[in-house]
DNA sequence: GCACTCATATAGATAATCTATATGAGCAAA
DNA sequence: TTTGCTCATATAGATTATCTATATGAGTGC
């Protein structure tokens, strides 16, 4: 992160945007610029997905058969390319909340120890 | 990870290893295997952090200046090198672990989200 | 002398993320 | 109509942490 922005604004853990990207789309279809402001609304802000790490990774992961990809038009009437999550995707979704989960827990039991 | 290996034993999460380093490192010195071993004892042996990723580790961090760098002798009688932390290294620990907490807890509300 | 474990070390590969930049379409206003 | 702004997607290049694999040496037991 760089020095002059807000420092409420995370780098992303690597390994972590992928399950950020799953879970957005878990409720309904967005487009790339959707995935990256609703990863910001249900991380309260934390997180700010830039667009130069965001679709990499879509593309990634459509490519690992997770997401599927559809043009559209947006709520601004421009040309918008809409991600949905596809059966495994789902799947890869429930892995990896739990990897998070066992991670997380083993953190925090460390951070813990004595 | 590999395919045989224990489900068990995750690979960690970029950016997590320093600061499990620092954390093991807070109660006493340790020679590296010890690094590893107490972190293995602190992650309840979720964490397996082989040599080739530690050794370059505690590299990197004395370089950065966190931890200090003395030859000794093991409990086995073998030269050891024992690290220990420095000052800056005490308030890395305390950075990290703040930063880790937030973004754990923003990971955890987004995994929250409907 | 031999095998085994403890302990440190490094080279090379992998891969995710970040920075910076580019492109184009729609819209609004001068 | 052309200028500027925002929305939206895209990619090249750099960085860097971690992993895999391998090497080296010292002590211990037989």
């Amino acid at each position: 992160m760089s020095a002059h922005e807000d420092d409420s604004k995370a780098d992303l853990l690597q390994g972590t945007l992928d399950l950020l990207v799953l879970k957005a789309l878990s409720a309904q279809p967005l487009h790339g610029l959707g995935v990256s402001n609703r990863i910001s609304q249900i991380t309260k802000g934390t997180f700010d997905v830039k667009p130069g790490s965001l679709f990499p990774a879509l593309h990634r992961m459509a490519e690992a058969g997770w997401l599927k990809a559809e043009w559209g038009e947006s709520e601004n009437k421009r040309r918008a390319k809409y991600y949905s999550l596809t059966k495994a995707g789902r799947r890869q979704l429930e892995t990896e909340t739990e990897d998070w989960q066992r991670i997380s827990m083993a953190m925090t039991s460390a951070l813990r120890a004595t």
